[in-house]
DNA sequence: GCACGGTTAGCAATCGATTGCGTTGGGTTG
DNA sequence: CAACCCAACGCAATCGATTGCTAACCGTGC
């Protein structure tokens, strides 16, 4: 006997499968006597009745499952926003199926189609890029979808983020109050929105101040390491008086920048200043600890998974983009620049 | 009409459900003529249909999914650990439920039970502390499990470990050649088989270089930051006469314990060298840059999906448990002793 | 010309839980 | 006393794909 079904422990309850099944759905526990509840229940104890999830899911047509795209696993600040989702699943009887895109468009493709046929009741989407939206939508045929960290402008899809446009001016803020004039940015890639918008904000307000941001005329093909370091290297060889100041578009590529920096015998924060974006535990302990504009990974998580449980039980309400604050965090870095 | 089935397909196809299902199913096309298969994918193709992987899971008694049960998704080695097994993963059709059980036995047993009531095809284990052989072998009578990263010896459970013991002696042989004699640890937890071997592997070597190790009589609750710092305080408080060198048993914890020592004044490595385990690509940009054993995260999590696949197709097959090497990596937190 | 073998495809049962509808029986109401 | 109602439960269809068995058909060999 492989498996105990509904059918076995209604024999032995001596009931039909039917208010067996009543009897232990905590929903329709009302349909059925009392003492025939407590009977079914025994029965079910006593088998160590295990229900079938995926024949009521077939039946009922929900799964009771989420999905989660992550573009990079690698990147330690999804560790996070994985964690929000999950803790806020737990104790709702959800799950999630992960996958990864690796940036790639293809891989994101195939990833929603394996979800849909899954019958998954919404995804979650951390890493989307443009050019997604066409298949991004034909999955919102299948079930909900929410973006979570990058957003797809236009797409109507809705979307928890945080305010990059004004992390990247936080950024610059910053640089500028630490007396900063010549100052550069290294971009992710622009065809992903928070690195679009931290540019941008970075940009604008710089721009407000009557000063220009250096940049060297390529992004990150991917925003990690290795790719801050050649940029950094870029802009080293780009430019003849040096800038003072870094601004690079997440910590991982701050890194690269440091190294990139090591190499050639400049110090930072003395030579140059350098700030990151994420907030990613590490830039606390690295040396220099790395100033970097907080993205709160856990809550926007969290708040991800809230919308696409209320976008289940309410597919009208489609109107639901939040966007949540970032911080800036102070650490050495940029705080003793010519200080020493 | 909201979800093309194979009966649609099959009647645009002209042909009946059941030799649309054999024509789609590469394992079966032999049975069905090329015409016709031809037919049947052209009406799929056309109609968009997308197979239901529920109803299909359901009569096959497979669902094509893993369950990944991780202890704490915030630590940093574990990404490559699901990487590994997300990335083996694909390409065939398969995907990962991923679970947390933050250490908690309660929620261990949840979610097994959870996974098996999902019919999971197979569960890999990375958090499996000792107490959980019991719901793990119960969890065993529906589903081939993998250990992966921490053993339960003898549970008869397959796993995919690292040699912990050899990685604690590499770390014992380190110390002692760069001329350390008065060594201590800081111990993660001794229900979890890596910490336990770890230790033991660091403390043989050092017993049979006629050393003792130094410990304080408490391990780390849970193997991070704060409780390295925790048992870094107790140690330095314990011992007049100061050890001048420290194995963490992992990075986070050896982060911690160089907090400690930083809010102290004692510098790392000149008065007191340390060394972490796992190889967290952070403890490459601290300050100082940490040397650590190497932990193949990656490379366990492929290996355990790997076994997990071929645990499926051959459920007799249950010797399969696998330890690879540990490597040392040398870095400034030790090699610079005294050096300065 | 007939029997036989092999290929191709249809038929219907099946996986296990759920649920709309119908039935039973006891109690209530006018 | 009859008509009616409600609670409690059984019946059987259903979700969609799969598969063992069977039927039809074709060609071949004797």
């Amino acid at each position: 006997m492989p498996n105990i079904t509904l059918k076995d422990v209604a024999a032995k309850a001596g009931v039909h499968p039917s208010t067996a099944s009543r009897a232990l759905d905590p929903g329709k526990g009302s349909l059925v006597r009392d003492e025939t509840v407590a009977r079914v229940r025994a029965a079910a104890e006593e088998l160590g009745y295990q229900g079938d999830a995926v024949a009521s899911g077939l039946r009922r047509g929900r799964t009771n499952t989420f999905g989660i795209v992550v573009a990079d696993l690698g990147n330690p600040f999804i560790a996070p926003v994985v964690r929000g989702i999950e803790n806020h699943l737990e104790g709702r009887d959800l799950m999630a199926l992960i996958a990864e895109t690796r940036d790639d468009p293809g891989r994101m493709q195939r990833v929603l189609n394996n979800l849909a046929a899954r019958r998954v009741d919404a995804v979650i989407v951390t890493g989307a890029r443009s050019g997604d939206e066409r298949v991004l939508r034909a999955a919102q045929r299948h079930h909900p979808i929410v973006l979570a960290v990058r957003t797809l402008p236009g797409s109507g899809i809705p979307a928890i983020t945080h305010d990059d446009e004004r992390g990247g001016r936080l950024a610059a803020e910053h640089l500028v109050e630490q007396g900063h004039r010549r100052i550069a940015q290294l971009c992710g890639p622009r065809d992903i929105s928070s690195f679009r918008e931290r540019g941008r904000g970075f940009r604008t307000y710089l721009r407000d101040q009557g000063l220009t941001t250096l940049e060297v005329d390529d992004t990150a093909a991917h925003p990690i390491l290795t790719e801050g370091r050649r940029l950094m290297e870029l802009l080293l060889d780009h430019y003849d008086e040096l800038p003072t100041a870094i601004f690079a578009h997440n910590d991982l590529m701050a890194f690269g920048a440091l190294a990139a920096l090591g190499e050639r015998e400049l110090s930072c924060p003395r030579d140059i200043a350098v700030i990151g974006y994420n907030d990613t535990p590490m830039t606390a302990l690295t040396a220099p600890p790395i100033t970097t504009v907080r993205l709160p990974g856990y809550e926007l998580g969290r708040m991800a998974a809230d919308t696409a449980v209320t976008l289940i039980e309410n597919p009208e309400y489609d109107g639901t983009s939040l966007s949540l604050p970032p911080v800036l965090v102070p650490r050495a870095s940029t705080l003793g620049w010519r200080a020493a």
